[in-house]
DNA sequence: CCTTGACCTTCCCACCGTGGGAAGCCCTAC
DNA sequence: GTAGGGCTTCCCACGGTGGGAAGGTCAAGG
């Protein structure tokens, strides 16, 4: 039973920052925190347990919209495992697509640097290849 | 030799949408396009040239300002190739850093769901392990 | 010549997620 | 009672892209 804590405490306990909290709450990630007389947000462990789901949920990558989904399935006492696995598993996939393209990125660049000798001269494949610009597929 | 192109086919040409050939000269990675008495914009060979260039830049991922940096080196005809590759290898390390942070996120999260037995029983390690929310590290 | 439809112009607004900062009130410790 | 830090709301910014409104212009066909 401890003193409710303002929102900058509430924001150091959770590595969320103020000014994200009150657009969580905005957004209706967080239910609408109670008020001081003077307007001030109130928040307890609960709270600060939400406030840590979110942070680490987007520390895992997901999006605001996909937190929201977690949360509601964290809010339903009766989802089945298999939801959340299945919305943990679609954002794997997202995430191994994004892997995907970055990989190629970088394969095309260190394919492209290892053939530019680096020194003074002025030519350089990479330029060239990012002039030639291939026919763009779309 | 060949008629001026309108915005719209130079961005079917290019592959860059109109709206982005109008803000990146906007942004000043483009020369403002000459303009037919009414008020079109004309695009040539070498606009196109310079617009498959961003295209491609995109497409490995550079920011804008990436794209100024490695333009500007472009339009430098006596520019040392040793500073191109340097801009290309600042871009891979900034890739892989990304790179891994994603790799980190999908490990995490594989490991969560091979733990989740993912049926229709409620108990879920995954979304436990979100609301355990390990202490800040910041 | 005139209409039609595709194209162009500028302008503002939206997204996502986060931060900066102004103006003004509140709370605590001295 | 005053100083300082914290809180409130509100608007604006970023990067990069798209949507759409309101209006002018072009080419082809009747």
């Amino acid at each position: 039973m401890s003193r409710p804590l303002t929102i900058g405490e509430a924001a150091r306990a959770s590595g969320v920052s103020a000014k994200m909290i009150r657009h969580y709450e905005a957004l209706g990630l967080l239910p609408p925190a109670p008020r001081r007389p003077s307007g001030y947000r109130e928040y307890d462990e609960a709270d600060l347990h939400r406030l840590r789901f979110i942070r680490r949920a987007r520390d895992l990558g997901f999006t605001l919209d996909g937190i929201a989904d977690l949360l509601a399935l964290w809010d339903d006492r009766t989802r089945a495992s298999a939801d959340v696995k299945a919305l943990a598993l679609a954002h794997v996939a997202e995430l191994r697509r994004r892997a995907e393209a970055i990989a190629g990125m970088i394969a095309t660049l260190e394919r492209l640097a290892a053939t530019c000798h680096g020194d003074d001269r002025p030519d350089c494949p990479i330029l060239e290849d990012l002039a030639a610009g291939r026919p763009p597929p779309r």
